[in-house]
DNA sequence: CGCAGCTTTGAACGGAGTCAAACTAAGTGG
DNA sequence: CCACTTAGTTTGACTCCGTTCAAAGCTGCG
């Protein structure tokens, strides 16, 4: 990440390995006193708002090598609950020691600074995708979006266990249940991909980039003339 | 914000006086090169990120006081536009300035973090409205941050302009033109506010509250037993 | 004055939500 | 090991909120 091996040596020294967490254990509740920052090791977990009503916005799924906690910083108090999806190994940063360390180091404060502002950046996308797009280019994003993920960690782009419930993805996406449900069937249906509970093997990634872009909404390609 | 005098003279000492905007100017478009981070002194900017088929996605409003910038840090350019709403006066902050600065000024840094930290809650609870609120909600909620904002600046709370097109109020809000209107209409037939183009005066704020929160979902208050 | 761009209003449509029920899977405890 | 419970998923039928289409009113500016 542009920092020198003596630096990331230095980094390494304030990471603590914090416990494994199991499925449905929270690693912070909203309103909690904020100290560490947290990156994944292994497994998954949710961000999720909870609303008054008892109801929740999920905010995110994240998956190993991100990084979770960024919007505590605002005020030494998580805004935002975080739940393990699975058996899920983190670490933390106890966030005064970064702070410290990043005053010494410009190229670390550098790091930081455009680590928030890509958690900025991704949440400017996602409000696009909740204020303008269909609910099949939802979930089409979102299917990309995991793939890409997974490709970049190694994994295979087309053939994946989304950890996560129906319930959640709809939550996530702005969409009820039932229409992620009939969209998964139905994208198995037009061959797009191949689907079994949590299993998604991704069948034809051109269509679903073509899905996503909005095709079917005015021109059935954007054929430049 | 918790910094020492000398230390605010010094934060000026970097700080630009930008020439004014009209009505219609970018500041910046997204794909441009990235070096300041810029203060509204005065008037009013919008920020969308153009989506390839020509339309939109506005992202926020800002009224003096409030810095825009921040997403571009991430790769040095800029990811949306910013448009003068009206006649508009901004300051400039060298950002690769402002970095140096801050790595010998932890006061400084510490705030960076949670400006950029409270940009993405901001964000999140956009998420939220975005995903899971009715369109009454929604411009119920519109209405009361423009309200709560104004008040912060020393406007009046109950008694101010909107900038702003209903297109693209619409268009903030994940809402059609049409629909803005019809419910301006009926929030007016209602008492809740008198608003006569873009001039909003609110009338009833405890019952836009109670809107906000989701009142006529499930019970006509939550009385607790 | 006249045009162009907003805003409002009406009518009809449709996408996604809601309601309801059947169908899994996955536990759980006897 | 199996009956029973519980939670999640799928499917169908219906409803409704918000969009879309269409047209008329405004407003402001050259």
């Amino acid at each position: 990440m542009g920092l020198t091996p003596e630096d990331v040596e230095r980094l390494d020294s304030i990471i603590k390995r914090g416990r494994p967490y199991h499925r449905g254990d929270h690693l912070y509740r909203g309103g909690d006193k904020f100290h560490s920052l947290r990156v994944i090791t292994s497994g998954s977990v949710k961000t999720y708002s909870p609303n008054e009503d008892g109801g929740e916005q999920v905010l995110g799924f994240h998956l190993p090598g991100e990084l979770i906690g960024l919007d505590a910083i605002q005020d030494d108090n998580h805004t935002c609950s975080a739940i393990a999806l699975e058996t899920t190994a983190v670490c933390e940063i106890p966030f005064s020691q970064l702070e410290s360390l990043s005053s010494i180091m410009p190229s670390l404060q550098h790091q930081m600074y455009r680590l928030l502002s890509r958690e900025i950046g991704q949440d400017t996308e996602m409000l696009t995708l909740l204020g303008k797009k269909s609910a099949e280019e939802r979930l089409a994003t979102f299917l990309l979006s995991s793939s890409e993920r997974f490709k970049q960690r190694g994994f295979s782009a087309s053939d994946f266990f989304l950890s996560m419930s129906r319930h959640e993805i709809g939550n996530y996406l702005g969409l009820a249940v039932e229409t992620v449900s009939r969209l998964f069937t139905r994208f198995q249906d037009e061959n797009l991909l191949h689907v079994e509970r949590k299993h998604v093997q991704l069948l034809d990634i051109p269509r679903l980039y073509e899905i996503v872009q909005g095709a079917d909404r005015a021109k059935p390609s954007q054929s430049r003339i």
